[in-house]
DNA sequence: AAATATATGTTCGCCAGCGAACATACATGG
DNA sequence: CCATGTATGTTCGCTGGCGAACATATATTT
């Protein structure tokens, strides 16, 4: 276990690579400095390397709409950032930021995208569909941070609705506050404010969404992240 | 695109395998009924089957020690419950319960796992590696709805450390509270009780840790399911 | 019809974290 | 060594969600 951080090898997973994959990269890793505050890559873009940090800290961090942020994971020597460009979907909605000085090792995407290109048809729609999940994970936290229950209720009736056919849950008040680890009694209020506004019908443990573009209006930014990649990453296609 | 719950074409994964792999699973996959409330699997079990859910919806759960819950993720009929199977790790700190009743088709463990199988051996140590990364994510969602910026500031702490060498961050409270998503202010109070109680040392954004483990016992659960999830995840054995 | 269980509605005091405004202290460059 | 910028400290009123206690209403069982 080196801790030199011009050696590849101080990253753990470079660490790990068979003999016969590093004589492949090696010469391809570039040593690169990682400033505080450099931006690995944006959100939604496609980067053009992975990183794989040795003593430098990356955040992914996800900034929204107006301005606040949310980290979502951390990564360092024991990781890579980048897990879009074999995970298949070669952008996420988060952004990768220097938090920690230091440095670390960039390849070239087509290597990353080579060893997913090897994995096979099954593979590869697993792995873009878990990259889907992930965003959907991620979007939770930020959610969790910033939102309020209000809008963290319509969120959550849009994304079952959308995983399922027609219009009703069946779905009690108390298991909804469950899932989003609030109180029934604030699931309870938050749930009259939209059957007021005339969104939903509710009753005894059935939930009927009247006004669907009405919810969409009154969620968060959150939804629609989850929303579009899913719709981005999943092939709805018929298969060969 | 058909709707049919009992017509294993209904889940959209199912929906576009490739014709060869369709015929070796499709008289392994078996219909079930997932009645609400039913556990597919439970936090750190290895579970044997996979779902494709049809028309049923599944939770991803966080359940913490003191019995209060965070849902995760949901899973419908775009996705598969079960992806530790073939992202290497076999199981997750995580629990997968029906939240809407309904049917899904279950296949074999070992044949999800086959697919994974093929990976070869550099996907299958990065797929590790972001398995662990989900789980850092998921209980980033979790810890932001449940614990105390005062606990969150600690597993912030901890997982920064276990990142670097040494027990020093460079790092302003200004940055620690855009990646926590929280107030500058907020930060301060937190920093100086740990100052106080003579966990931390720090000054204009140097911070030192001078009581790593006074930090672990203040910081939540939810620090030590992600440091575990990392030491069982990643082979910290050198390549052959 | 009565009894019981379950789901939803309402209220009240409490507190963590927010937003804003401002104070202090250390650092760095002219 | 003075001026300015940056990091940290302090206070105050506000609000969303919490915990607890209780009320009502709709199913289900007997």
């Amino acid at each position: 276990m080196t801790s030199d951080p011009s050696n590849p090898r101080t990253n753990e997973l470079l660490a790990v690579l068979p003999k016969a994959v590093w004589e492949r990269w090696s010469e391809h890793l570039k040593l690169v400095e990682l400033p505080l505050g450099k931006v690995l890559y944006e959100s939604g873009a496609h980067p053009q390397h992975v990183y794989f940090p040795t003593n430098a800290i990356v955040s992914l961090l996800y900034v929204m709409e107006d301005g606040a942020s949310a980290e979502i994971a951390v990564v360092g020597k024991e990781g890579i950032v980048g897990i879009a460009l074999f995970m298949g979907g070669g952008s996420t909605p988060s952004r990768a930021v220097v938090q920690s000085a230091g440095r670390g090792f960039r390849l070239g995407a087509e290597f990353i995208q080579a060893e997913a290109d090897g994995a096979g048809p099954v593979l590869h729609v697993l792995l873009r569909y878990t990259q889907a999940l992930i965003t959907q994970m991620s979007q939770t936290a930020v959610c969790n941070r910033h939102h309020s229950l209000d809008q963290q209720l319509c969120r959550w009736l849009l994304l079952s609705l959308d995983r399922l056919e027609g219009t009703e849950l069946v779905m009690t008040q108390e298991l909804i506050a469950n899932m989003l680890g609030v109180r029934r009694e604030g699931v309870t209020e938050a749930a009259l404010k939209l059957q007021k506004a005339g969104l939903i019908r509710y009753s005894r443990g059935h939930i009927s969404v009247v006004d669907r573009a009405g919810l969409e209006a009154r969620t968060c930014e959150c939804y629609g992240v989850v929303k579009r990649e899913y719709d981005r990453l999943l092939p709805h296609q018929l298969a060969v």
